[in-house]
DNA sequence: AAGTTATGTGACCATCAGGTCACATGTCAA
DNA sequence: TTGACATGTGACCTGATGGTCACATAACTT
């Protein structure tokens, strides 16, 4: 398994796009912590942050018996990178800026 | 399944972000031409091709019996903004800079 | 019209991935 | 040290996914 293979296959899973959703939110949680915001069992969210750490999405830090969540945003950016150039990257935003613009008039 | 499922699950794949690969170096391709690059049958490649223009990774134009595929960077773009917020952004932007640099001196 | 070329469909099978549970380890507090 | 708390492991079941094939449709060429 490749790293991108590990952070394309990360990304895949519903469950594990709220986790990141919820780190984005607020770093810095524990299992448990994150645990409650989902509907599934604590082991359910531990394999999931497990599969994340080892893509690299997520770092951790241990606080004694805790363990704390961090969001790591490298491998996004590079997917970013992978399939966008500076020219079509320019292009993009403007595209999305007016597609929001228009959404807020309206 | 929604629409950023399908962008997700899409990109699980390494066959079809090698399509994408392919379609970033040089659009407007068939599924004939696609077909040729990979250790694949033809419909193979055509049920990934589908999947990525269910997901609007690709956006495809008939001509005659040829259906021409193009990428669509639009989603990529999105999964960027979801978890890159603009202050993020340019530090991350600098970081992966410097490591470019520091590897091509080295 | 007949043959060739480009693509589409549905079934099929093997493998993988999500979720749960029983059980285990390590840490804090009294 | 005893109990409660936070996390880790391996087995297990079920549903989804990747790839192939037989078959089918549609368009270009001569």
């Amino acid at each position: 398994m490749t790293d991108d293979d590990r952070v394309f296959k990360a990304l895949a899973d519903p469950s594990r796009r709220f986790l990141l959703d919820l780190l984005f939110a607020r770093d810095g949680r524990t299992l448990t912590e994150l645990e409650s915001e989902l509907e599934m069992t604590r082991f359910g969210v531990a394999k999931h942050l497990k599969v994340l750490e080892e893509a690299g999405l997520v770092v951790t830090r241990r606080s004694g018996r805790e363990k704390l969540h961090f969001l790591n945003a490298i491998p996004i950016r590079q997917i970013h990178d992978r399939w966008i150039d500076k020219y079509t990257e320019h292009q993009i935003t403007t595209l999305i800026d007016l597609k929001r613009t228009l959404e807020e008039e309206s």
